[in-house]
DNA sequence: CATGAATGAGGGTTCATTCAT
DNA sequence: GATGAATGAACCCTCATTCAT
């Protein structure tokens, strides 16, 4: 991967996350990037092939809170940890949420990948929990988390923490 | 209001809807309302303006069920109906939520009027039930809805009745 | 037809003719035709199909000769007027023809009618004067024809006339 | 010249004889050669310059039927073999000319040397064979050539046996 | 009120060509 | 000799918008 096709990416998430995919022409990319427009053709095929390449290395990013919380066992930590989740995002996090959330109204987009692990771990914890109806209740969890998420990314709150917390007891976990 | 304008926003409204604002030419609108392209600027002054005409065709049509729960007085009832609101769109509510979404990633559009009103209403709600901490209870319920909303535009369930009664439960409404 | 769609056929065929199909830009008809380069595609859809109107419209140029000599009964005096052909293109004549033989070595393009219709006569007239194998003279006539075409529209010959007349004493036409 | 010079010449020569010189890009001429963009400007200073390389490289596989005819001395014999060549093309030869004509239609090509050496030997025999217009029969001759050249080349005839056939009639050479 | 011809700016993409390695 | 990253101009085409009718 050379310098200037990172270049290419960075100021693509950029825009991309705060105009849109329709709005965000590959030439003002390119000259974001300070690189000549030709040059994202070669690398990406496409502009659709440079969002793809966006939306995997998105995922990329969005690994290692995931991963942290795979390798955790007790459920009310667990159930802690993924309500966390939307709250403490940080920038590249973000700008790849930003990006895939107008997407998915757009086209119906492919869950991520990582939507489901989150989704498998807080079933578990809620088996762990004995909840009468894990199912519904895992995949309301994600409807919520969904919300957060959203409402995280759209800033729509000025005290993020208390929503955090509103729902930690929600779930009896403070 | 005449029969032609009704048509232009009927088909903008469809195909915005599906596609989203940039990937909707003025050219298919007029195809689809079998319109002249010339006529939505007669009617409209603008692609945005058009699109503002939308959103506030849009408004009213959230106007009934709001009305209807803000002449509820008993709380537990009204959180019932608030809960009730993302479970129980019609179609033209769902294309216009499905409009307004996208748009809010874009621009930090404006809350939309109904929705400060849901927050009142159920923030009124929270307090006549003693909830001890009101405020965030309403602005967590708001994050909740959000979710909500979300998930059966992306129709990501397929029995969203559940995850109706789930939050129900949550809430101690059943 | 509007004078603007009209000049833009004017163009296009003067410019394909002298420079080819991919050397010439829709950016250059457009200014030679003084219109918008955006006007091209309001009336063609497409440069390919601005190309099809201009075979077209060169298919009905070449009408009025042919029907001529469809009208004729007597076969030497036939096959004099289908020699005369290829010596007597005026210049739309000239400019459609030129446009369609590069044509045909790039996509086999198909036979153009007008041919079939020379091929027909010819092989009546062969028939009708007791040649030994029509069918074998009428298609090396057409052969022959066809070099003809190509040696006018390349102007490589000085004195096209003595081509002509040679031709007409190899068929016992004078 | 080096192996992968020859690999570009093949390349360029397959692909400019079947889709024409502006069709063809030289990145596709690259990659089928199996070599490096850059690699053809190392060798060829231009796109053009590559033309021309294939051009001359194309008279020399015309060289060797000419030079074969030069050697003949009997007019009749000399125009049997002279009317032999449009019906006896080998592949090579074919895509050379199927690049020349083309070209010819868009620069007013020089003509090429091996046209003009055909056009003295059949002066000659018609010459010996005492025809009373000699040169009105080289030309008309020369036209005709090229008639069977293109009709070779787009494959126009089913069976160019006959073709050939009627053509040494025509002579009075079987 | 309504049409549809017309525009000019900008869209994504491909091109021949250069240059550091 | 050979690569492949990089360029910038030009490509075909679509866009929102205007205007005469």
């Amino acid at each position: 991967m050379t310098h200037k096709k990172q270049a290419i990416l960075d100021s693509a998430q950029y825009l991309i996350a705060s105009q849109g995919y329709d709005a965000t022409s590959t030439r003002s990319i390119a000259k974001r990037a300070k690189v000549s427009e030709g040059l994202i053709f070669r690398h990406f095929e496409n502009k659709e092939g440079l969002m793809q390449s966006l939306l995997k290395r998105g995922e990329v990013t969005m690994e290692e809170p995931i991963l942290n919380i795979e390798s955790l066992t007790h459920p009310k930590v667990i159930m802690k940890h993924l309500i966390g989740l939307p709250f403490n995002l940080n920038e590249v996090q973000r700008d790849f949420l930003k990006i895939y959330y107008p997407l998915m109204f757009k086209f119906k987009y492919d869950q991520l990948e990582f939507l489901s692990r989150i989704h498998d771990k807080a079933l578990a914890a809620f088996k762990a929990l004995d909840y009468s109806d894990p199912n519904a209740e895992a995949e309301t969890f994600m409807m919520i988390l969904e919300g957060a998420f959203v409402y995280m990314l759209l800033e729509k709150s000025s005290q993020p923490f208390i929503l955090f917390e509103t729902l930690l007891l929600k779930y009896e976990l403070s």
